[in-house]
DNA sequence: AAGTATACGTGGTCTGACCACTAAATGGGG
DNA sequence: CCCCATTTAGTGGTCAGACCACGTATACTT
């Protein structure tokens, strides 16, 4: 456990990394906790501390945990981004990528509220009715609703990166348009499927064929 | 353009990173183009050859570089990244909840069908119909080139993730149905969507509500 | 001219040395 | 006894230099 083969051909920064995800792992570390030092991770896995850092910084940019100088290294809530600012720049100028963006998180927020109908939780959504009655709110902040009540973990996290990288692109912000958010909720408590979709594509002004 | 600013707080890695992006940029490079060496880096930035590696190294675990011993260091084509990937086994590792797996990857199965409907390419149909009906294939192979009908890189992306879970969680394999599949090919060709929908539920052997 | 041996440039890694910063241990004054 | 200033140990941040392993281009030999 605390030696580092040899592992010829692999990289010892990649080793380093599989390494600390074992330990996050098996150790059941969570967003918070700290992990061990840099010169400790040097002994426990027989390497410099140059690959050790290289690891790190790689995990860091990744946004995969967090350094504070003086204090130690600690893993990160995974939700929240840094990553996407930097992968918008260099990666998603491609059009059909940005494209690709848009289309799947409009995808996966349809998928949700076929997810909510399903799960026919009416309290739920009631509440979520007085919700959007009573208080102002983002077109971020109603799909952060509906994807919690999806309650289906991976979407909300695959939903989230998407949404991350939505705001990466600077793609045009919906404005507040309250009573199509309104017929939304209203449709799911209906519990009519066709009705649901046509109300989110009036929202997102789009063609339902 | 050749000095580093102190650029106090923040650290200088990232400093890196952002020149490198400026240079790319500035240069026009594209993926297979080659980049300064480490060394030379060092002297353009009046930086230690350990930043210039931390960043490098970051770059490369986001899938953005390419580097080759002994030959030097290369932008890649990003489409192919594995940052997906990568951050995918670092988000799904806390979210072993198998129904959520499953859910997910047949909801973007669907996705991916709705999304060929969409395209409504018959030349790829027509290949996909002699192809199911000229070869052995497993579940996994006729969905492979569902999801790259739909052409989203994204969802292929995500969908092999989930694949991949989807294996890892030992889950039982679907053996082979030809019927089924050439009724979602034929579906498909007739454009009606509740038939595709229907086709696809018959093969998962789920209630179609 | 072809094949081989050498030299050079590249990334890969380790070590040791500082610095800046934080937090815990220490100790003296009330 | 307690509180606050000081010291001290530990942490990340950075740099410099030294090797090694590998690929390529050069020069040399045949």
């Amino acid at each position: 456990m605390s030696i580092e083969p040899v592992e010829r051909g692999s990289k010892v920064y990649l080793e380093i990394v599989k390494q600390l995800r074992n330990m996050i792992e098996q150790d059941g570390l969570t967003p918070g906790d700290k992990i061990p030092s840099e010169r400790e991770l040097c002994e426990r896995l027989n390497v410099g501390r140059s690959s050790v850092r290289e690891a790190l910084r790689a995990l860091e940019l990744l946004g995969l945990i967090e350094t504070r100088r003086g204090e130690g290294t600690f893993i990160r809530d995974f939700r929240s981004n840094q990553l996407v600012q930097l992968l918008g720049t260099f990666v998603l100028q491609d059009t059909k990528a940005k494209q690709d963006v848009i289309e799947t998180k409009y995808l996966i927020e349809l998928d949700c509220l076929r997810l909510i109908l399903r799960r026919n939780n009416v309290k739920q959504l009631e509440d979520l009715k007085d919700w959007i009655e009573s208080c102002e709110f983002t077109d971020d902040q109603f799909f952060i609703k509906i994807v919690e009540l999806a309650d289906n973990h991976l979407f909300y996290r695959i939903w989230s990166i998407l949404n991350d990288y939505y705001d990466a692109l600077k793609l045009p912000k919906m404005e507040r348009k309250d009573p199509f958010y309104a017929s939304i909720v209203q449709a799911l408590l209906g519990g009519n499927e066709p009705d649901v979709l046509r109300a989110y594509y009036s929202l997102r002004k789009l063609s339902n064929d």
